[in-house]
RNA sequence: GGAGGCUUAGCUCAGUUGGGAGAGCGUCUGCCUUACAAGCAGAGGGUCAGCGGUUCGAGCCCGUUAGCCUCCACCA
């Protein structure tokens, strides 16, 4: 039976089982150890939910790269998991949990863990489905989890180890605290916002009770733990008073009057209340003049014994009585509004509170040292695409701060800690022993991702995946998390595998809605990349993605392009349904019959080259933007409009050499096509393929094209150039007359050199198939004519006794001649000048003298037409 | 305070060593031409944010101003 397509590109019946074929074929496994290895793995993304359009575009650049390079012939490996994402994930399940009317400290942490490993289940296997309607080639023998026991075991040893070279300390610092979760947070967790507060000026009596000093305070609950006021030791104003005492207002105890740069004498009062164990700053300040730690609060945030009687007031009720009993005994002198940044938790949204407690930290100096130093190299630098997005690397690790990474949490990697006593034991296993209970706490979620690229591939194993994969090839994510993730794998990479862990990192932007708005939760303006799917099919979706923004910018989803996108594939769809009318049903796919290929079978042919040639140019940088216009052009413009069109002279010819010429040129270039659109429209690319004559069982492991040398048909080329150019010029005519298509019209051809025309005639059929037009020889020229000049200077006159506009068309003709007339002034001047001529390169120095040339030819041509058409 | 991005046609965006301003959508005109009317053919539309500089030549390089946006730090 012969194999048709459907009159009407439809993406439900094209992706149906697809993905699940090429997944049992095996097609995307990697381990073929006669090739090349090339390898990426996928940003996990965090089992918390559903795939956003953001993923849908991260994972469909990494698919791009991956089916290229498979295509190309590499053994290309892209490795799926996921993140177990600590506190994200933990916060959806104590929700969840919430709404059943279950307490997360009442199931335990065995039975809460119970709940979480459920809830991963059930995630991983939606985001699985989510990948596979995405088409992506995922080789899924090796999906990993971030909390699997393999990567548990890398990430004890990681601890074990930076613990031993004294990476890793535990210390009571001011942390980020989630009073929600109870939890501390690294810095990169806390989102700072503009919030309405207030500028809370209080009176601090001196010792004797002469004067006050007027301290004001965005925080007046944390007063309690007060342990100092200081000024700045070149403030004139208060130097007299260093050294004596305060009485804390309210609590009545006496507290000194310090010294310190961290008081800034412009800001304020110039002098501030100093609090060791709520602020980092007079932290800072407390190690430097030994100051009492004082904690009011407890982990919940509500106040804590040392607020007295305000014991056990939420932090927003014990400010507001605080305020009122200041107030009464008149220590309040002013309340100022103001809008100052606060601090939320990421997750919880709650206002953090800088606490003081004991945590695990990494220490940054010498991590952040190692990957500046490696960034100086070339051979072994991470580089980034754009290259600007090393600066932000750099940037942050100049000035990057130890990193805590203890969590209060239970759903993540435990701290492989035991203590006893006073006694601390860190190691793979329980210390020997009675009486050693283990820390209670996880790791920051990035601790483990930060080894990613390595462990998932067996680290610290020196198994084969990981001597054959690692350091991998790309990576691909959005540069909203370069500090989050891509840095910490590069100095994890470089301290534990002493090697960068991916030679490129392409960076992409956001994913924002119509109205240039970033997609969230709360705006509600988030896109379901399924539901998309569901309209217009993956395939039109990944080719909108991947195509409409240069590397590292934002990207706005407008449904307009995706639209845009499902008429070329319906254009590539109907291009392959006229290929498949057009040859028999036991045509194959064969060599080209070189004696018998036509003009513009050699043009199309030359043309691929140059195509296929580009593409591989622009697939090499990560310029997809720039391959998708290419093939886009090239489909629609050269291969639909024109190649195919004029194929249709020989298809319908009695020559049956070069019928079978062109149909195995159609053949052959659609072929060429499907493979080169592969990576952006996996599906229905192997839907044509499978349907038109092919080598390969699946268009998954088909070959890449590749250039031609045989294809440089540089004559036929010159000569289709002048083709396109006398069919446009007919339907310029038509078009400005408004003859009908259907009527057949004369034209003659003026030639610059009358030997030139056995050049011309060859094109005769074409034009004639084309535009309706049959040539005709002895056109008077006097005859009233419109006319368009093309490349040469040669004229071609269209007889239209009547119909003529004669002011029309000298006003058409001077508009062209001033035109021609600066673009030879323009050139005149460029190769008249020595810098040019001697500077540029040849190839452009000769581009510019043959486009100087045709000017010339083409001005002669107007200014003789124009004398013509002031005698008529 | 530090860093970065953006400003190009009505809209959304490309524009890669400086060398004739592009695409998609929208608009206007004419077409059911046997692959495609979600199509075909043709047309119109831009002092490339402003100013200054380098250059024979600037959308592109340098400086500067304005507007929009992002990240980092600070905000007692």
């Amino acid at each position: 039976m012969k194999k048709t397509l459907a009159s009407k590109y439809d993406a439900h019946t094209v992706e149906q089982g697809k993905y699940q074929h090429w997944v049992e074929k095996g097609y995307f496994k990697a381990g073929d150890i006669s090739k090349k290895p090339y390898s990426i793995v996928i940003p996990p993304p965090n089992v918390t939910g559903k795939l956003h359009l953001g993923h849908a575009w991260d994972t469909t650049l990494q698919d791009m790269i991956i089916r290229y390079k498979r295509m190309q012939g590499y053994d290309a490996l892209w490795l799926p998991g996921m993140d177990h994402a600590a506190i994200a994930t933990e916060v959806k399940v104590v929700e969840k949990l919430k709404s059943q009317g279950i307490n997360k400290r009442d199931l335990g942490r065995e039975g809460f863990l119970e709940k979480a490993w459920e809830w991963k289940e059930e995630y991983a296997k939606s985001i699985r489905e989510q990948w596979a309607k995405l088409g992506l080639s995922l080789d899924y023998s090796r999906e990993r989890f971030t909390l699997d026991e393999g990567l548990n075991q890398a990430v004890t040893k990681v601890f074990v180890d930076y613990y031993q070279k004294g990476w890793i300390y535990r210390g009571e610092r001011i942390i980020n605290w989630d009073p929600v979760q109870q939890t501390a947070l690294s810095n990169e967790e806390v989102i700072y916002q503009e919030d309405e507060g207030a500028f809370y000026h209080l009176k601090y009596y001196l010792e004797d009770g002469s004067t006050y000093l007027e301290i004001a305070t965005t925080r007046p609950e944390t007063l309690f733990g007060d342990s100092a006021v200081a000024v700045n030791p070149k403030d004139e104003r208060y130097r007299h008073l260093v050294g004596k005492n305060v009485i804390l207002p309210i609590v009545g105890k006496k507290i000194p009057i310090i010294e310190d740069m961290h008081a800034d004498p412009e800001f304020g009062t110039g002098v501030v209340k100093i609090t060791p164990a709520h602020d980092p700053n007079d932290f800072e300040v407390g190690n430097r003049h030994q100051l009492e730690r004082i904690v009011v609060m407890n982990p919940d945030a509500t106040m804590n014994e040392n607020a007295g009687k305000y014991c056990g007031m939420s932090r927003e009720a014990c400010r507001e009585a605080l305020l009122e009993d200041l107030k009464k005994e008149d220590l309040l002198i002013k309340v100022e509004p103001m809008v100052h940044s606060v601090g939320h938790s990421e997750r919880s949204h709650a206002v953090v509170e800088p606490y003081l407690s004991k945590q695990w930290f990494v220490r940054m100096d010498k991590l952040s040292k190692m990957v500046l130093e490696n960034q100086k190299y070339d051979d072994k630098k991470v580089h980034f695409v754009p290259t600007r997005f090393e600066k932000t690397l750099n940037q942050w690790m100049e000035n990057c701060f130890d990193w805590c990474i203890s969590r209060q949490l239970w759903w993540g990697h435990r701290i492989p800690a035991w203590y006893r006593g006073d006694e601390v034991y860190v190691g793979l296993e329980a210390p020997e022993g009675d009486g050693w209970k283990q820390d209670e706490d996880v790791l920051d979620t990035w601790f483990s991702s930060a080894l990613w690229p390595f462990s998932t591939l067996g680290w610290p194993n020196q198994t084969e995946d990981l001597k054959r994969y690692y350091p991998t090839c790309a990576l691909v994510t959005g540069y909203d998390i370069i500090f989050f993730w891509v840095a910490r794998m590069v100095f994890q990479g470089l301290s534990l595998t002493e090697s960068r862990p991916f030679e490129h990192c392409l960076i992409h932007g956001l994913i924002r809605d119509a109205q240039g708005r970033k997609m969230s939760k709360s705006l509600g303006n988030g896109v379901d990349p399924m539901e998309v799917i569901d309209q217009y099919g993956a395939d039109a979706l990944r080719f909108f993605l991947t195509t409409n923004s240069a590397p590292g910018q934002d990207l706005r989803y407008i449904p307009e392009k995706i639209e845009a996108s499902w008429n070329f594939i319906n254009k590539i769809w109907n291009a392959s349904r006229f290929v498949l009318m057009n040859i028999d049903e036991d045509f194959t796919y064969q060599d080209l019959n070189f004696e018998a290929l036509s003009l513009v079978d050699q043009w199309i042919l030359n043309r691929l080259n140059e195509v296929i040639q580009n593409v591989d140019d622009n697939m090499e940088k990560f310029e997809f933007v720039n391959v998708g216009t290419e093939l886009y052009n090239f489909i629609w413009d050269d291969f639909c409009s024109w190649y195919i069109e004029l194929s249709k002279v020989h298809l319908t010819g009695e020559d049956e050499q070069a019928k079978l010429a062109t149909q195995s040129t159609l053949v052959y270039v659609l072929n060429a096509i499907v493979r080169m659109l592969h990576p952006f429209m996996p599906f229905v690319t192997e839907e044509i393929y499978q349907t038109i004559p092919h080598l390969e069982e699946s268009i998954c492991i088909s070959s890449w094209p590749t250039v031609n040398e045989q294809f440089k048909f540089n004559q036929a080329n010159e000569e289709v150039d002048y083709l396109i150019d006398l069919v446009k010029g007919i339907r310029e005519i038509r078009a400005q007359y408004t003859i009908k298509n259907a009527k057949e019209i004369d034209y003659a051809l003026q030639l610059t050199d009358l030997s030139l025309m056995p050049r011309f005639t060859p094109l005769f059929s074409y034009i004639s198939k084309l535009c309706h037009a049959t040539v005709v020889e002895n056109l008077d020229l006097n005859e009233e004519c419109a006319s368009v000049t093309i490349k040469g200077g040669h004229r071609l006159l269209v007889p239209l006794s009547g119909m003529i506009n004669l002011e029309e068309e000298l006003a058409k003709l001077n508009k062209e001649k001033e035109k021609l007339e600066s673009e030879i002034k323009r050139g005149e001047n460029m190769l008249s000048n020595p810098n040019f001529v001697n500077k540029a390169p040849q190839a452009k120095v000769d581009i510019e003298k043959k486009k100087l040339a045709d000017y010339r030819l083409k001005y002669d041509a107007i200014l003789t037409q124009i004398e013509k058409m002031k005698k008529v």
